[in-house]
RNA sequence: GGCAGGGUGGCUCAGUGGCUACGGCGGAGGACUGCAAAUCCUUUAUUCGCGAGUUCGAUUCUCGCCCCUGCCUCCA
């Protein structure tokens, strides 16, 4: 079958179609660097990585933009708390963003572009805004944006411009026009970072930089946006509202959004305080573990995040690794995925789905190497499979015994079992066993000899 | 209140108008093993929130109800 995906603004699941023949225009909206990243962002980053991997797998040309949001309030009082200028603040946090996306093995976007290095592109796009009558100038000197001259506001998430202010819960501001008008430029205060404009010094609004820069980058019209469902409304329903206004015809034609990841039932976010940071998670579990537990829920499904899950995450990497162990070198020369598995993620990126194959294709290597067949077909599809969905991509005796340097003792005293159990001295042989398994060793003896684990 | 998405075995997570409801974790039994581990095999939901309807037939479609979550402010 062919790429289907849920495209938000339909509600529906569509055939996806490309603006140009073999090319992808796909813009994933990043996040706001003034601190670490935490499970949730790092939902949308592994979610668009598999998207990335698959449209590139199809044959496209993928030209992947994710932008960081690299100017705003928080950042301003998060600089200002650590007496550093908001760019030093923003490198470290980029840099830190880059680390944990490499953990997680999440391929780089093509680009990613600042918000701060776009301000002329921005700039242009309000100055077009207000040219053409959908956004003003208010007496505080910020430009506002007019949502009620855009008519077609509210259709990406289903809102009604009536409904919204009658349960509205925006504090009513003498300076807009509207209370649902939103911001396209701040004025400066005193001591925050700003840019030189039309309207004086200042700095963007958050909405406008993804309206830009996805508009600079991708042309005024691209296949893919994507980003969590929290930014569903307002902030992808204002890009639109931008663009759209500014440039006079369509935008983002497929719109993605994923899932939340909860805590007890309830949305992890930094505002509720109740989040783990990737860089906590991954001091317990091994970052693959949080990307095989974040593919085995569908993409827009709420996944709950759980010490439990995490370790069914673990158990069955587990079992994977010990298929790609019995691989050892053997060379694979191609690699090809089943139907089943490209079945599962042109529908809708189904990665459980997908999931369930690489299961599948485990078993049946291990059934049939345990019977001496050739298994060089499925082993270069279980290779494949992982390989698309990035995991199982450590080498597994590393990820079995970890990468300490010294093992001598441990190997000196399997020899020294393997010897006492040649001798038929069992009792030696389990008391080592044993004196191993203290230290969470755990031996495993096989017609080829002796190997260990961790436990 | 408006809108959106859910409720599937002990946990988790797919899926379909109709043969034995995918997979993972966990449990039980077995094969293998000197003992283990790993692996493999078998097994673990007369049942898919509740009620009604459409249908030859619904977990899957329609309606109503109950419950959960999210968005409607910043948020991935």
């Amino acid at each position: 079958m062919s790429l289907h995906l849920y495209n938000t603004r339909a509600g529906e699941k569509q055939v996806f179609t490309t603006l140009q023949a073999n090319q992808v225009g796909m813009y994933v909206c990043g996040v706001t660097v003034y601190d670490h990243c935490h499970v949730g962002h790092a939902r949308v980053m592994i979610v668009f990585d598999v998207v990335y991997r698959w449209l590139k797998q199809l044959g496209y040309d993928v030209n992947y933009v994710r932008n960081f949001t690299d100017v705003d309030d928080k950042i301003i009082a998060r600089a200002a708390e650590r007496n550093m200028d908001i760019q030093t603040l923003t490198d470290k946090m980029i840099a830190a963003f880059h680390e944990d996306m490499d953990a997680l093995g999440c391929l780089r976007p093509t680009l990613e572009p600042r918000a701060t290095t776009h301000m002329p592109a921005m700039i242009a796009m309000i100055e077009a805004l207000i040219e053409r009558n959908f956004a003003y100038v208010s007496d505080t000197g910020d430009v506002l944006y007019s949502v009620r001259s855009f008519n077609g506001y509210g259709t990406l998430s289903g809102k009604n411009i009536d409904d919204l202010e009658s349960g509205s819960r925006v504090d009513v501001d003498d300076k807009k026009r509207d209370p649902l008008d939103f911001v396209l430029w701040k004025q400066a205060k005193t001591g925050e970072p700003s840019w030189a404009s039309p309207w004086g010094e200042g700095r963007p609004g958050w909405h406008i930089e993804c309206s830009a820069m996805s508009c600079e980058h991708l042309g005024k019209t691209f296949d893919i946006h994507g980003g969590g469902m929290d930014l569903k409304f307002p902030h992808h329903e204002n890009e639109i509202a931008q663009a759209c206004a500014a440039n006079g015809g369509d935008f983002a034609r497929f719109w993605l959004h994923n899932g939340f990841v909860n805590i007890n039932a309830e949305k992890m976010s930094k505002s509720l305080g109740n989040f783990f940071t990737i860089r906590e998670v991954t001091e317990t579990y091994h970052p693959e573990v949080l990307r095989m537990f974040i593919l085995g829920t569908h993409y827009r499904s709420p996944l709950d995040f759980s010490d439990a899950a995490l370790n069914a995450a673990k158990a069955g990497l587990d079992r994977l690794y010990e298929t790609k162990r019995r691989l050892g070198d053997m060379n694979i020369v191609q690699a090809n995925v089943n139907q089943a598995f490209q079945t599962a993620l042109n529908d809708d990126f189904n990665t459980p789905e997908a999931l369930a194959e690489v299961f599948e294709c485990s078993r049946r290597i291990n059934k049939g190497l345990n019977e001496h067949q050739d298994m060089v077909a499925d082993m270069a599809c279980f290779t494949a499979m992982t390989g698309l969905l990035a995991i199982v991509q450590q080498d597994a005796e590393i990820w079995f015994q970890g990468d300490e340097e010294d093992t001598s003792a441990i190997e000196s005293l399997i020899e020294e079992r393997t010897a006492a159990k040649k001798s038929r001295n069992f009792s030696r042989a389990d008391a080592i066993r044993h004196e191993l398994a203290a230290q969470g060793i755990i031996l495993e003896d096989s017609a080829t000899g002796t190997t260990w684990k961790r436990g």
